[in-house]
DNA sequence: CCAATTCCAGGTAAATTACTCGGTATTCAA
DNA sequence: TTGAATACCGAGTAATTTACCTGGAATTGG
């Protein structure tokens, strides 16, 4: 059940590239280096983040990434489900593939699934991008 | 963030044998026949359940497996711990593997991670196999 | 004793993950 | 107008993990 590196380093990505939203857009390179990221992995993720409209890029010299949206308008849960796919613990339970088990005993254990699901997209529905920033602004006041 | 076969193979041989808990030893060739699952991987599962304590076996003819204690005291989240490992979405908030990072930004998702794992947590610790049994000899009645 | 069983260590094929590589397209700035 | 800096794209690959299998040894009831 853990996380692979595409959400953890999509989660990371994003929050590098909120930190210096007004700076317009932000080089891959960047990212990469200060968040310590192989570049060329870290592309294609940022594309499939690109393709889901959570970031708009621009091409050429002085291009680079930056937030299609308000920070407290991206939660965690847009970003992890385009890396990871539905954080559903089984199959038949994932939002995105609706896979029905044959299995009749199986099904009392689909509440189960269900709730742990639910709780999971509780937490990451509702915590946004700002929510971070702003944790990270104020850890640096003290 | 799925669960492998492990975890989910897990719970339903523990299912299997809490529904016949009452006649003694259940042998692990008739949980694979009923729950359709590979009798020599399952016998690797079941190995460490009852390392971990959950069930107890008898050698020998007529031997099989047994809960080592009643359904309502065995969590499901002791099931899935065993057979998964911590089910935290990250190391840096697993139980037993406490890896800490050494990015400091990274530390202010290590919350959001927290919570993520919390959430899991209360669940799978509140659901014993006790629900699992309830709920399908409620079905049954239908 | 023997058939039924658990126990155990090791191996392996397939799938998944975490990347790399090589090239093309675009754009700013000198 | 050209070149450096960038995004975009598709394919390939090494390492790791998963989901098993195999062949046996140990134990026990009948």
């Amino acid at each position: 059940m853990r996380l692979s590196t595409r959400g953890r380093y999509g989660i990371r990505a994003m929050l590098d590239i909120a930190l210096h939203d007004n700076e317009g857009y932000v080089a891959l390179k960047s990212i990469a280096e200060r968040q310590n990221i192989s570049e060329s992995y870290l592309e294609q993720l940022i594309g499939e983040l690109r393709k889901a409209g959570l970031v708009m890029s621009a091409r050429g010299a002085q291009g680079g990434y930056k937030l299609s949206l308000p920070v407290s308008q991206i939660t965690v849960g847009a970003i992890l489900r385009t890396l990871e796919g539905s954080l559903a613990p089984v199959d038949c339970v994932s939002e995105d593939s609706p896979f029905i088990c044959g299995q009749s005993e199986e099904c009392v254990t689909r509440d189960l699934w269900l709730k742990i699901r639910d709780s999971i997209n509780s937490v990451i529905d509702t915590v946004t991008l700002k929510d971070l920033v702003d944790k990270i602004q104020k850890n640096e006041k003290k």
